[in-house]
DNA sequence: AAATTAGGTTACAATTTTGTGACAATTGAA
DNA sequence: TTCAATTGTCACAAAATTGTAACCTAATTT
C-alpha cells in the first residue's frame, strides 16, 4: 500500500530523518527542499499528503499551501505543517491556507506517523455521484450505467455494460483523468488497501475495461505509462512528446 | 446520493468506530479530531450530517456547533452530539446551541446508526401519493392498485394484485426510477431501518414482484446491476444482446 | 544482438453473487 | 378454530465475476 508523501523541508538532516522514518513506516517519501521543487514534484508525483516546512527560505510556505488549495487536481491532498513552535499566528494562517494539521519541532518519530496516519485516515471522499463526461464516455454513478456517444457528432448514446469491479475502475479513472496512477495505488483506493491482490491483476482489469470501451470504439482512453500505471486521458494522445528523459 | 456524516471526535479509536459503523451502514465518514480541523472539512466537503463529541479538547464543541448554526451554508445541518453521561446542564446547552439529537456514551453502533437516520429522515420528504406511470405500469398509492398497460399501443389497463411489501417495494422503486438501490437502503427505506432482517430477504421480494409483472409480459423493468442492487428501469434495456436487435 | 523487464492477452478454476423453490412461522379474516 | 395469504429464511442451482498463472509481445538495457 504505497502511500507517497511529499516531504518539503530545506534542513537536509531533519529531511533525511523523516525520510527514514517514512519508509519505515511503509509510507513513500519523496523530497523537495524549496517551493519550486515541490511544485515539481507535485506535478510529477502527485503525492498522498504533503509534510511542509512553514519555515521555508522565502517564507514560502503558506504561499506553496495556498498554491496547492487552488489547484483542483492538487485541491483534496492533505498538508501538514511543521513548525518550529506553534505561534498562535502560524496557527490560524496555516489553517486559513488549508492545512489539515499542524506538529511542532521537535517531535517524535510516532508522533509524526500517528498524525499523517490520522490524516489520511479522514481522508475526504474524493469520489462523488456526480455524473462525469469525457472522451465522449458518460458515466453515471447513481443510476450505475455507462454510456458513449457513438460518433463525435451525434448525440446518439449507446449503454455499454460493465462488471462491478470495471466500473469502479472506469469511475475512479475518470473522476481523476489525466491523473498516473500506479497498481499499487489503484488496488488501495479500488480495492481497499488492506487486501492482499498482485499488482498484475490490475492489469487484467484494465484489459477488461479497454475490451469493452473497444467494442463502441473508444481506444486510447484508458493509457499506459510504462513504469508507472495508467491514467484515463482524453485531452492527450500517448506522444512521444510527454514523456522527460534524462539518459 | 452517498450520505457525508463528518465526525468530530478526538479519540482516535472511538473515531475508528464510528467510521467503521457508518461505512458499514452505507454512509460515508469523514473524519476530525478538533473543532479547527472540522472547520476545515465543513468547508471542504458540505457534510449533510455532523456526530460531534461534546467534549472536546477545548470544550469546543459548544462553540462549533453554534458556528455552524452562524452560517447560511451549514444552518441546516443536523448536529447529533455525543455526550460521556447525561448531565443535564450538557443536553440543555446542547439543545441551546442547535444539536438534533443526543446520544450517550457508550452507545452500540445499532443505536449509533438508527439515530442518525432517525435525524435523516426528518428531513427526507418521504414519497408522496402520486400516481407514477412508467415503463407501461401504473401505480396508484392511495388506492393502492397497480394496472399495466397489455401492449405498446391499447389504453387497454389490466390491473395486478400485489402483496403488500411487493406493492411497497414497486412503489418505492418506481418513485426513484433509474436509481440503483442496495439491498440495506431497500430495507431501511422500505422496511424500516430499526428492522433485522437478512438482506438477501430483498431477493425474494424482488423475486416475487417480478412473478407478478412478468405474468403481464413486462419483463426486465426490475433490473439486478450486479454487486450493488436493483432498479426499476423503463428507459434503457440492460442488455444489448450479441445477436438479435428489434426493429 | 541477447538479455531483461514491463505490459498485453488468454484461459480457467475458485469464488461471489444472484435466482429460485420450498418451508415454517405469523397474521388476519372468516 | 381454520384457512388463506404473507413473510423471512434457508438450501441449492445458476450465473457472473475475479484473481492468477502462463505465455506472448514490445520496450529497454547491457
Amino acid at each position: 500500500m504505497s502511500i507517497t508523501v511529499l516531504v518539503v523541508e530545506d534542513e537536509p538532516a531533519i529531511q533525511e530523518l523523516i525520510s527514514y522514518n517514512l519508509k519505515k513506516s511503509g509510507l513513500a517519501p519523496v523530497c523537495a527542499a524549496n517551493a519550486e521543487q515541490a511544485t515539481v514534484m507535485v506535478n510529477n508525483v502527485l503525492p498522498d499528503l504533503v509534510l511542509l516546512d512553514w519555515m521555508l527560505p522565502n517564507s514560502s510556505g503558506i504561499e506553496f499551501a495556498r498554491q496547492l488549495r487552488r489547484n483542483s487536481r492538487t485541491q483534496a491532498i492533505p498538508i501538514i505543517m511543521l513548525t518550529a513552535k506553534v505561534e498562535l499566528d502560524d496557527k490560524i494562517s496555516g489553517l486559513e491556507a488549508g492545512a489539515d494539521d499542524y506538529i511542532t519541532k521537535p517531535f517524535s518519530p510516532r508522533e509524526l506517523i500517528a498524525r499523517i496516519k490520522a490524516v489520511l485516515r479522514r481522508r475526504v471522499p474524493e469520489i462523488s455521484d456526480e455524473i462525469i463526461e469525457a472522451g465522449g464516455v458518460k458515466i453515471d454513478p447513481t443510476k450505475h450505467r455507462v454510456f458513449a456517444y457513438l460518433n463525435d457528432t451525434s448525440a446518439e448514446l449507446t449503454e455499454v455494460k460493465l462488471g462491478p469491479t470495471e466500473f469502479r475502475l472506469l469511475h475512479f479513472l475518470m473522476a481523476h483523468k489525466e491523473r498516473v496512477y500506479t497498481r499499487t495505488q489503484l488496488l488501495d483506493r479500488i480495492w481497499g488497501d488492506h487486501v492482499f491482490i498482485e499488482d498484475r491483476t490490475v492489469d487484467v482489469h484494465i484489459r477488461r475495461l479497454r475490451k469493452v470501451l473497444e467494442k463502441i470504439g473508444k481506444e486510447d482512453l484508458v493509457q499506459t505509462v510504462r513504469g508507472t500505471g495508467y491514467r484515463f486521458s482524453s485531452e492527450y494522445e500517448m506522444n512521444p512528446e510527454e514523456e522527460h528523459q534524462q539518459s
